[in-house]
RNA sequence: GGGAGAGUUCCCGAGUGGCCAAAGGGGGCAGACUGUAAAUCUGUUGUCAGUGACUUCGGUGGUUCGAAUCCACCCUCUCCCA
């Protein structure tokens, strides 16, 4: 099978992966498809730097501010309608550039994981949540270990809830062990060649002072006006879990001056970057560039002339 | 000027003679991750070296076999009285 190709720009936030997108897709005839959980969601604007039409430049934008704040999202339906958006750009005959901070995104979609038509369940998750809960999690470990014994080795571990939960949650839904899913996703072959590209900083403190120039902007923008009808209006947990809004609550309710409230934002932004790194890296295809090494110019034309040699 | 108290490792903060390189938290660093992922979770965090050595608890000097812990003086800060 002929592999079609995909260009990916990743990163962590605050890296300039929209401008380089952007600089791309005019460069090679493109369109960018968004690989972001939140700027999928509309009237996030300033918490989620959605790119502005400006800063679009004219480029077709997909998967970006479609949904409202208070739908609930999965990786499987971003797999699915980013799938149909690459394979609408590609049968314009235009290349495919996937941008985005979502690493489960873009890793799921590159590699073709095989989701299925099963919907998860809130209530069923629900209740096993409170199960955990009371039974605590060496118990449930145990459990799990009874009929999905290399889940229960692999997060023996780590010992993370909501992992150990998933696997119970896919046992009673579906019969079937998260072991086993996992394997049944994983079985397609992808149709997409990705050719990776990353941004990062060689001086970590260099990513954080963009970082925290950001938040300060973003407050400039009007983001405490956005937090405020954030919480107005209806929400759902995928939104919920957007950095921007949350850390700013306690000032909003009076229980906290806008100073500290501030400055947990700049951190949770900054740990976000950093657990992103570390999940980007570790893909060993990718070529990585240094934003505070060359020039914005220089990232351009070496990545379009790697791209090049990549088609 | 008089009185009370405080100075601990990157930060906050426990520790009041050996079990202390020093609890705990934060932050940092590294990692994991497959239907909530901007989420969730793990490890590590004085230096050098493979069971050890070396330098740390405001400063200096003492007491002691042994001090972050006791004593003296000094420096800095906070509070109360003037």
């Amino acid at each position: 099978m002929e592999r079609n190709p995909v260009v990916a720009v990743v990163g962590p936030t605050a890296s300039g992966k929209t401008a380089l997108s952007v600089a791309l897709a005019k460069a090679l005839g493109g369109e960018v498809v968004s690989a972001d959980s939140m700027q999928i969601y509309r009237s996030m604007d300033v918490a989620t730097a959605k790119p502005t039409a400006e800063e679009m430049q004219g480029v077709t934008h997909h998967l970006i501010d479609f949904l409202e704040p208070g739908e609930i999202f999965s990786v499987a339906r971003y797999c699915e309608l980013a799938g149909a958006a690459i394979a609408d750009i590609r049968g314009r005959g235009r290349l495919p550039i996937l941008c985005g901070g979502t690493g489960l995104y873009v890793d799921s979609l590159l590699n073709n994981m095989q989701f299925g038509e099963q919907e998860s369940d809130p209530a069923l998750r629900a209740a096993i949540t409170e199960e955990l809960e009371q039974k605590g999690i060496d118990v449930m470990l145990d459990e799990l270990r009874s009929f999905d014994p290399e889940s229960a080795d692999r997060l023996a571990e780590g010992r993370n809830p909501k992992r150990i939960i998933r696997c119970f949650e896919v046992y009673r839904s579906t019969g079937m062990t998260q072991t086993e899913l996992n394997r049944r996703q994983l079985s397609a072959e992808s149709p997409y060649r990705a050719i990776r590209l990353g941004l990062t900083a060689a001086d970590r403190e260099f990513l954080y002072e963009r970082i925290n120039r950001r938040v300060d902007l973003m407050l400039e923008n009007g983001l405490l006006d956005e937090a405020r009808a954030f919480y107005r209006g209806g929400y759902g947990e995928t939104a919920a879990a957007a950095i921007g809004y949350k850390e700013l609550l306690p000032y909003l309710h009076g229980e906290a001056d806008l100073e500290s409230c501030i400055e947990s934002l700049k951190r949770a932004t900054r740990r976000y970057a950093k657990r992103q790194l570390t999940w980007f890296r570790r893909d060993e295809s990718t070529r990585w560039f240094e934003i505070d090494k060359m020039s914005f110019d220089k990232i351009k034309s070496e990545a379009i002339t790697y791209i090049k040699e990549s088609l």
